[in-house]
DNA sequence: GCTCAAACGTTAAACGTTTTACCTTTTAGC
DNA sequence: GCTAAAAGGTAAAACGTTTAACGTTTGAGC
């Protein structure tokens, strides 16, 4: 009539005729290190089965002053973007039996401290901030590491105290993006930025200069437009799509900061009377499921985020279990540009199949 | 010197000059039952505060057997659908100082044993499994409740054990897309379902079939498709609609499982030369951010993700402290028409925008 | 001045592990 | 057959809380 009981190790050891030692050595079984009989063995991990043993991790941590789960803060849930990063930063903690405890600043910036003090609270292990983190201030990052806990970034690359990060490389990727465009003759390429919070979004500008410069095009402010809105919907795209078809001459070809601005820019444009890629040929940054099926499916720079997401979360756990090689510490990723029709230059096949 | 040592309530007893006992309960102030007099209580709490006190939850779970976190199952991560599920989950549960714990199934569907085990494993207080679960065996469910470990599902009835849940009403969200398009004229409408495992695909076929009925249309088994693949991605509704439009005659109007299976659908069409809304009128299902934005903007049935996610969450809370009241835990939301341009009917202004 | 409560605190046990130090029994070496 | 060490196991303390049970002081009532 135990309700609500579970089994401990107590028990275990009753019903194998053992101390409580005993079982738990058992259970632990250090590479066989300790010295237990392999019958007593047996015995035990038979019991153990028998009844579903399964530790208890609050007293483990208690007793070990160890935790297995580690927090994780992301700017928005709702953004695939970051839903496959997230799903990447599962994949490899279930696999080291890691448990993530997942944190989203939604559309309270400025709240990381207060996200930050939850796992702390929490005891996580680590801390892991994916995506784009803006404010946060340098003293919460001081403490963490004082602490000795340690903390993983994507995307961002905090130079002060060499904190180990993923993150694409960005100027490769608008790089990329911005000579597609300039290779199938356009002249007039407007860019669509995020805003200067998210680093991302200078470095793909810089990548953009650099094809222009490499091609003896010359850079015009006119044709640069950034949303300063951290929320990245197509709303942002949109808006900032708007303002940029004032210019005069327009560009015929469009950069812009991710996919979902490249949606929001697509529907203004097609709203002022534009058609895609006739009229303004456009280029998105991510490649986002959705992106394939877009109407014109959209050419865009790939961005490993399930990848991405696995890497730091490795990461992360080598080094809260103190095995993290400095060498291995700061990884930059490929960039991959994904030719499908919203440039007027991909094959007209069905993309996104398979 | 102490390197990540935290402060324990023996430090603060120390400092304040009181017993641990004493140091615990100003801590907890359980409603100033406890009879501590105001001096020590100053005395105690100023200390807590200038060192920084944190109640160490391992300790605390152990000793008192309950556990502030649950666990979340979710059936996708990168599906902006569950992100605003798992968004409203938080907002709920972090008010509340329970930590959700998220797993998703991603692909591996038949895996929510798996990811059970590893709640049960963590002592999650309760579960909650969030938008579309299928496989579950009964046994596990049983079990669960035996062990009084509660649960809610969102978007699922389990009738045999009455467990709670939140849902939306999705024969009244089908029948309301449908009568849409009726009224706007359509007489063969075309259904794209999601698979049989998702509770809501088969009663939103019903709500089709109701609108059908009461407009004395009939039913025609050609106009209806279903897709058979687990995962929501706009490459469900392509494929459906790519055999949708083998039937002759092919159908004037459509709804769909959702909005990702509306890009798809729309896209297949486009490919086969069709205009939207003009050759084919489109209703889509979810209302996710990117929908005003499609091309054209989708007219959807609004699902009040953020809301059910919350409404859930404190559910599952409220289970958990054994404040969950029977007629509470069956909620069922209601689904909005929002009309914009695929079916034609929408006024053609920006929509999206404020 | 005595008694009795009330008011204010404290001691100690318990939660389920891990780990240190120790104890007993075999076994090996000679 | 004796000794030393290896093998196999155990007792007890500790991790940081909460909580039941128990002290001590204070003050009121008479």
């Amino acid at each position: 009539m135990r309700k609500n009981m579970s089994i401990t190790l107590q028990d275990i050891a009753e019903q194998a005729h053992v101390s409580v030692t005993t079982a738990s050595k058992v259970i632990n079984d250090k590479a066989s290190e300790i010295r237990i009989s392999p019958k007593t063995r047996d015995r035990v991990l038979t019991v153990a089965k028998r009844v579903g043993y399964r530790p208890n991790p609050f007293a483990q941590s208690l007793r070990t002053k160890k935790s297995r789960s580690f927090g994780v803060v992301v700017a928005e849930m709702r953004n695939p973007y970051f839903g496959a990063i997230i799903s990447g930063i599962e994949q490899a903690s279930i696999a080291r039996e890691y448990y993530p405890l997942i944190s989203s600043l939604e559309n309270n910036f400025g709240e990381e401290k207060a996200c930050v003090e939850v796992h702390r609270a929490n005891r996580a292990a680590g801390i892991l901030f994916a995506g784009t983190v803006f404010r946060l201030e340098e003293g919460i990052l001081h403490q963490l590491a004082e602490d000795n806990i340690p903390v993983v970034f994507i995307g961002k690359k905090v130079k002060a105290l060499s904190i180990p990060y993923v993150d694409l490389d960005n100027v490769k990727g608008a790089f990329l993006a911005t000579e597609h465009l300039i290779k199938l003759g356009h002249r007039r390429i407007g860019l669509i930025l995020g805003p200067d919070e998210i680093p991302a979004s200078k470095r793909r500008w810089r990548g953009y200069k650099r094809a222009l410069e490499k091609y003896g095009l010359q850079h015009d402010e006119r044709w640069v437009e950034q949303e300063t809105k951290l929320r990245s919907d197509p709303g942002s795209g949109y808006s900032a799509m708007v303002r940029l078809l004032e210019s005069d001459p327009p560009p015929t070809a469009l950069c812009t900061f991710n996919d979902q601005y490249a949606l929001g820019a697509i529907r203004a444009a097609v709203e002022k009377g534009l058609t895609i890629p006739q009229d303004l040929a456009v280029v998105g940054f991510d490649n986002i499921a959705a992106a394939a099926y877009y109407s014109p499916p959209l050419t865009t720079v790939e961005q490993p985020m399930l990848e991405m997401g696995r890497i730091a979360a490795d990461m992360l756990i080598d080094a809260i279990e103190g095995t993290l090689k400095k060498e291995r510490s700061f990884v930059i990723l490929d960039p991959k540009l994904i030719i499908r029709e919203s440039c007027g230059a991909g094959p007209r096949i069905k993309q996104g199949e398979g």
